[in-house]
DNA sequence: TGTTGTTAGTTACAAAATCAACTGTTAATG
DNA sequence: CATTAACAGTTGATTTTGTAACTAACAACA
């Protein structure tokens, strides 16, 4: 395409990181969205305690860098599915322990087969290496 | 940290690249939002017209990937603001085609140098082979 | 030419995200 | 201890997005 300037959109790296994880999530999101109908907060939500297991709204914020009140609301919807129990802790009862249920568990270890299948759908697009070199940069960048 | 199971979330590719995407774009936002109140999609808006000149906004929507009721509504913003006029095409009376004012051009002028700016400051945190090795994974991935 | 289909763009309404203010609790300090 | 600050989490108001239905214009073709 023509341009009237050198300036590539195109290459500018929050742009193409934006367009690439609106790309990848949609498209992972149609995968497992009929299943349980779950937002991509409550995903989430859902994968931080079906593999690190029990812990408090704080700590899933600080893993993931969601919002706390995004947090909140996701764990509200996943309760309401029973999908998640809270525990009150005694000694400091701020805080609350948020874990999976049976039913939570079965939805993760579903969701999660998808996850890995979709994954590795994306990798065969690229080379073993490639792949590698992607997600440590990515790593990388994430945690600027 | 402890893991109940090996599958990893921060090695999921969906994941991996929304956080970076997230972890880029607000960082570059923090940077613009002062001077221009933008939304993101405003910019996203405003650079296609600064960068490719007078298009339509279905246009900008094949190359953006953004819903057209985005681009729609971005549009109406810039247009409040004296960033942008139409044109209607009298050939096709459903296209309009948009192109900035002076103001628009102007707005585009400074917010591309702080972006060039911030590319480079993310540039920097990878060797320059890494850089050119990423943006191509992300082009590729972008257009799967 | 008239009927049916398609396209560009907008709008109305519902869903979700963001921000600020709030509750209840613990920590810090005089 | 009493008061103030800090923290975990929730709620409410506002803003932004997403979905679907809509308008206006063009196209195809019987």
């Amino acid at each position: 395409m023509t341009k009237k300037d050198d300036f590539d959109l195109q290459d500018f790296l929050p742009y193409l990181l934006n367009q690439a994880a609106e790309e990848s999530s949609l498209a992972f999101q149609n995968i497992y969205k009929d299943r349980y109908g779950m937002l991509r907060t409550e995903w989430r939500v859902l994968f931080h305690l079906g593999i690190y297991g029990r812990m408090t709204a704080k700590e899933i914020g600080e893993r993931s860098k969601m919002h706390k009140t995004k947090i909140s609301r996701a764990v509200a919807r996943l309760e309401e599915r029973r999908f998640l129990t809270r525990e009150r802790d005694e000694a400091d009862r701020r805080l609350e322990y948020l874990e999976l249920t049976g039913a939570g568990r079965a939805a993760y270890q579903e969701l999660r087969s998808v996850a890995i299948d979709y994954d590795a759908t994306l990798a065969r697009a690229f080379a073993p290496e490639e792949v590698a070199v992607l997600r440590k940069l990515l790593h990388h960048l994430a945690k600027l």
